[in-house]
DNA sequence: CCCTGATTCGC
DNA sequence: GCGAATCAGG
């Protein structure tokens, strides 16, 4: 495959949306992230601002590891360029109306009914950041469908599975965890959070 | 281990 | 110009 306008230009829309080099290799099939990332850096935009980067600001020795020196490394001085900066038109993201407020374990509440519901521990005691961060990270949420999931797709779920609005978070998981990051955070509580709160 | 982007350098 | 191999970090 070869760098054609339209997958150039595929290419610059993804990574102007904050797509990961994968992401875009994957899409566009036929090459690795690695040719994405080469592409990326030839076309000169570069540097974003999303985690799984490094900061990029200790000029690094170079240790020539494996081949032998080379007295080719010129330091080219290249100053800062500004770089095109990408309006990135609002996402497309389709959530219309996602007023989710259920950041909890969607669960199929099966009360008898009577009595009023018993202090749902894992309800209640979040802590407020961590339920702001998740609601925020829900907008972003993949949605997918339970068949979606894959070992490395945030399980969290979100409504309710008797509705048509429920989904899976589908997230980037932490590794190890069954959950993205914001959602570990409320999933995993340190147990300090057992704070008496008063309503 | 999973992932991320960054860099080098033979092609 | 291309991208695998490698590096460096989360």
């Amino acid at each position: 495959m070869s760098w054609t306008d339209e997958r150039v230009e595929l290419l610059k829309k993804m990574w102007g949306e904050g797509q990961s080099a994968s992401q875009i290799a994957k899409e566009l099939g036929g090459v690795t992230r690695n040719a994405v990332i080469g592409k990326v850096h030839r076309l000169g935009l570069s540097n974003r601002t999303t985690g799984g980067a490094k900061p990029a600001a200790e000029p690094k020795e170079k240790p020539a590891p494996k081949v032998a020196a080379k007295p080719k490394a010129q330091p080219k001085t290249e100053p800062a360029r500004p770089v095109t900066p990408e309006p990135a038109a609002a996402a497309p993201a389709a959530s219309a109306s996602a007023e989710s407020k259920p950041s909890v374990p969607a669960r199929k509440q099966i009360i008898p009914a009577g009595q009023p519901l018993p202090p749902q521990p894992s309800a209640n005691e979040i802590s407020p950041e961590a339920l702001a961060k998740v609601n925020e990270i829900e907008k972003k949420a993949k949605r997918l469908t339970l068949m979606e999931l894959t070992e490395r797709t945030c399980k969290w779920p979100v409504g309710d599975p008797a509705t048509e609005d429920f989904w899976f978070c589908g997230l980037p998981v932490q590794q190890g965890k069954p959950y993205c990051d914001a959602h570990v955070g409320v999933a995993f509580q340190p147990m300090s959070s057992r704070r008496e709160r008063k309503r």
